[in-house]
DNA sequence: TTTGCATGCAAAG
DNA sequence: TTTGCCTGCAAAC
């Protein structure tokens, strides 16, 4: 279930193991069987996200667009990078948690990453490596709605909400909808066009977080932890927040999403410290200031965390210091 | 062992 | 507004 950090993850292994490749592409499971079939044999010459959404482009100017919502997942074998979150595990295999990050990992970056090694990775919901050394390509587990194949690369996608294969101008109508992503519109630019949306709705700032047409890659999550880092309630409308803090808000997701590509996980109490701070990674289930924390003390004011459903979603958020 | 939930979207009704 | 995706995991039994 990943956020917009995860996407630009897997773009990135796409970028490092298939563009530049002849691909086959098939659809195990059949339900992709067409589409398959107009990408296969073709080079892959772009991989890019933006926000939840992964582009990948090949050598006829057509696209492969996959959204992996709520249970989708990528499986890569054989030649793929081991980035350092992954090698930071050492020889064990990372215990990952139900939020797919890695416990006892920390930092790094993915320019140390060494020669591609062999290994099986999943990226998504979770981010972990598998023990097995099987034969090229494994055979499918699950149903494998496509799976991408160099000569020494597998990549294997399941459960997408969105598989398609689009024309360039699908695609730019696609991103045409979308907001902001800080690492695809870099500047000021984005922060002003970001901020221009928020402060003219009614909406309250809790779901424009989560509207993928204001901004991209934020789910919930990020929404939950980018609100508590702020101090703003959820319900405050767009127009009623003040312009600097609306700001303060893309700068926010500028340094989280760029925490999350680095690390590969979804890393939001960087401000606080020391022991606190190793306790709250160590933890399983409780690393975040309120995201998943109902009824747990606000870890600045001690007052129970309250969860509610808003636009269909959980929410979590602490009372008093978002009042 | 079974059940229910989950970082999300799109299509159906 | 409801359903489907079709999985992994943790909690409940």
């Amino acid at each position: 279930m990943p956020e917009g950090h995860s996407v630009h993850r897997i773009a990135r292994q796409f970028g490092l193991h298939f563009v530049g490749r002849r691909v086959s592409a098939s659809s195990p499971q059949g339900r992709f069987a067409a589409g398959a079939a107009r990408l296969d044999g073709h080079e892959m010459v772009d991989a890019k996200a933006v926000g939840k959404q992964m582009f990948l482009e090949f050598d006829h100017h057509l696209w492969l667009r996959v959204h992996l919502g709520m249970y989708g997942a990528w499986d890569f074998a054989g030649d793929i990078t081991a980035d350092a979150t992954i090698a930071s595990a050492g020889g064990r295999m990372g215990q990952t948690n139900q939020h797919g990050t890695v416990v006892g990992a920390h930092e790094d970056s993915l320019s140390s990453i060494g020669a591609p090694r062999r290994a099986r990775l999943r990226m998504a919901e979770q981010e972990k490596l598998g023990a097995s050394v099987e034969s090229f390509p494994p055979e499918p587990v699950g149903a494998v709605r496509v799976r991408l194949l160099t000569d020494v690369t597998c990549a294997d996608l399941r459960g997408p909400t969105a598989c398609d294969v689009l024309t360039p101008d699908e695609v730019l109508a696609v991103i045409a909808k979308l907001g902001p992503d800080p690492l695809v519109d870099k500047g000021k630019k984005a922060e002003d066009r970001f901020t221009a949306t928020v402060v003219k709705k009614p909406t309250p700032i809790g779901l424009l977080l989560m509207d993928q047409s204001v901004v991209s890659g934020i789910g919930n999550v990020y929404r939950a932890e980018m609100l508590f880092r702020a101090r703003l309630n959820p319900h405050t409308p767009g127009r009623n927040v003040p312009e600097e803090v609306v700001r303060g808000l893309w700068r926010d997701w500028v340094k989280l999403l760029r925490i999350g590509v680095k690390t590969g996980q979804m890393l939001t109490m960087d401000g606080l410290r020391g022991a606190r701070y190793e306790a709250a990674l160590a933890s399983r289930d409780d690393r975040h200031w309120v995201y998943h924390r109902t009824g747990k003390p606000c870890r600045v004011c001690g007052t129970p965390i309250v969860m509610e459903e808003f636009g269909g979603r959980k929410l979590y958020w602490c009372p008093v210091d978002q009042a």
